[in-house]
DNA sequence: CTTGTGGAAATGTCAGACATTTACTAGACT
DNA sequence: AGTCTAGTAAATGTCTGACATTTCCACAAG
């Protein structure tokens, strides 16, 4: 694979950063496959060689890449990635074409975490947890009639399910919240969010906020799994 | 504070950024501060700003830190930190006073997240997985008995729960696996590892190998919750 | 067949100058 | 007095060129 396929790029490191993660996420390399050389990538999108080494440390770090002085770059296996690294989450979130692979894989892992997590915010939430879910959730009823404003949707999708992380009161449950972001975006990307499948999700989303105020932890529990549910047939997982 | 309480540094910047680090870790600086400037980092451990430059990218990548040019470095809050970053466990490992209120959120979080990843692994445990299983339960029971080998027997605890987690054939569960190793170790730290205590420790792990190697998932659950209370035990969180 | 030696090619490191951002200070004007 | 506006200092960010180090490979000597 070259970088000729790739589109220009303008600004700092980062931008050429995202660049070339969305490239690699999108599976334009294969693992095992090296990596194109510091001084190409720098002729090719004409950036000094200190961008292109900032750009690359980046991917490292997120376990994209993997470089060894003498040898070269060379691309990691799928299982290396850190998926929960906020960058990766950044850079999922814009793409597109996200390998169905990791959107059921992250699925899972939602399908299966969410509840607990659910549970552990019914027995641990304070009033202003409460107030961050009832505001997101406000914000997804108003913005569920028009077509236009499923972007907007989208970002109260994700403040609710953040706010659920968050309310669990525990900082490693909180710092996945950002892997929710791809998630909710592609689902919104993939679903037609006609009005009736809308009006169900948001339901849904109301049985665990309520759950979550009376501190049912084990009605949490069901009703995030019902979300879920809504969630996979959405995302075309299951029919 | 300053810098003059670190002892000193011999290598590249990864031992910097591992100092400099656990310093952090260890709350010699508070929330809000400002971080000593690059030229005097590098002029008090006699490295080039290059390295100084390379550690505090790693800091700030793992939410340590917050660089802005013009203003400073500034000391991010622990809920911004980024626990699930694999060079956080690594920098946790090794340190000896972690803070007690990170080692219960870690252990709230395994107490929560761990017995569903133990369920999950019961359905999708492949052949390989159980040997992997297999062989690092092997391991903790040889090295049960001695006491110089409580380094070793660690090592195998982590590899029997990161088994656990790779069982689970969900790409994100797996990254999980990094955060095992600072808690197994400060457990370790902090434990007698009395014969009796390891014994029942052991005995626990046996049971969640045979829920697993033989596919019962509910059974998997309650085992690994057993091998939690155990481990709450010797953490000090549980009389 | 093995071993060693040299060179090519890649990433890693260094040093210095310069750019950019930010905060603060002093002064002019109203 | 108060307020806006240069101007300056100080910090991080960037560029550039040279050099160091590691790795691989080819080729020749034993």
């Amino acid at each position: 694979m070259t970088l000729d396929a790739l589109p220009p790029h303008q600004g700092g490191a980062e931008q050429l950063a995202r660049l070339l993660a969305q490239a690699l996420l999108a599976g334009h390399w294969q693992p095992g496959d090296v990596f194109p050389r510091e001084l190409d990538i720098g002729k090719h999108f004409a950036v000094s060689r200190n961008q292109v080494r900032n750009a690359l440390t980046s991917l490292t770090a997120a376990g994209l890449l993997e470089r060894t002085a003498g040898r070269g770059t060379l691309v990691r296996e799928v299982g290396d990635w850190h998926l929960l690294d906020p960058l990766m989450s950044e850079w999922m979130t814009g793409l597109v074409n996200l390998d169905p692979q990791l959107v059921r894989a992250i699925y899972a892992f939602r399908f299966s975490a969410e509840p607990v997590v659910a549970g552990l915010a019914a027995q641990a939430a304070q009033t202003e947890d409460i107030e961050r879910l009832e505001s997101a959730y406000a914000g997804m009823k108003s913005s569920a009639g028009s077509v236009e404003a499923r972007a907007e949707h989208a970002e109260y999708d994700v403040a609710f399910h953040d706010a659920t992380y968050r309310a669990s009161h525990n900082l490693v449950w909180r710092q996945m919240g950002y892997l929710l972001r791809p998630s909710i975006m592609a689902l919104i990307h993939r679903s037609q969010h006609r009005t009736d499948t809308l009006d169900d999700s948001l339901a849904r989303h109301r049985q665990v906020l309520d759950a979550i105020r009376s501190h049912d932890a084990s009605a949490a529990e069901t009703a995030a799994r019902e979300v879920l549910r809504r969630t996979a047939i959405d995302l075309g997982i299951v029919s």
